[in-house]
DNA sequence: TATTATATTCTATAGGAATAGAATAAGAAA
DNA sequence: TTTCTTATTCTATTCCTATAGAATATAATA
């Protein structure tokens, strides 16, 4: 599976996001930590992890069960933001603006953060 | 159900997109429009129009199953868009930004491109 | 009205996601 | 090395999605 087609869901996540932040985690500690924070069951967790295995999201590494992201977030960002934007926004990132904003109702200071955000990341 | 958990998957989105572009559309007509461009059997379309029903997004009026979107398209972008945000940029529309523009190549001329559509929504 | 065609509903299958219990394997402790 | 504990795998349930066949109801027409 290339990496772009990798689409992960929110109780992946999960996982992921603490292998984000912590380069390697053995599974039993994925387990307990997610257990503490989010109530699954180990076995769910382990189940969720092996998913993620199958789905290139994660590297085993034995002994210990040593799990490490497969896949940066910012790669995940950039997927399931293209999916958005395919789904109801015609692909486009223009059009995304430009409709979302529509909606928002963002203050002033807001307004300016976002211009300088485009602003900057131009160079 | 509130309108704001009204999630539409790719499936539903064909016909709702039919919708927002026709005002008011007979099953029917919705079921041979997805026929020839999706090429979907003409049960499969009722059952996705049903399910649209059951959500809320579609108002059938009867006689003639005629069906009316129930939900504004701008409704589901607003959601969808939260829901992503919410999934992999911490909720933000300014982390959503600043991490994805990094991400994307973009010209010149598409970032003058976004600063206008920002620096316009402003008013 | 009997027949045919079309519209609509019902039922079903396969697959993925969420969740976890049961079973087993491996490591720690006695 | 036997026993207890913890880690790991297997199996299972429920629910949702995608898809459509079969069955029935309704409308068109001969």
């Amino acid at each position: 599976m290339a990496i772009s087609d990798i689409r992960l869901h929110e109780g992946e996540l999960n996982v992921m996001e603490l292998l984000w932040s912590n380069k390697v985690l053995a599974a039993k500690d994925i387990s307990k930590i997610i257990k503490e924070y989010i109530g699954w069951e180990k076995n769910t967790t382990y189940t969720v992890i092996k998913r993620l295995i199958e789905k290139g999201a994660i590297k085993r590494e034995d002994p210990g069960f040593l799990c490490r992201a497969a896949i940066s977030k910012r790669a995940v960002q950039n997927i399931e933001t293209k999916v958005l934007l395919n789904k109801v926004y015609n692909g486009s990132l223009s059009t995304f603006l430009t409709e979302y904003l529509k909606n928002q109702d963002l203050s002033r200071a807001e307004y300016m953060e976002l211009e300088r955000i485009v602003s900057e990341q131009r160079f």
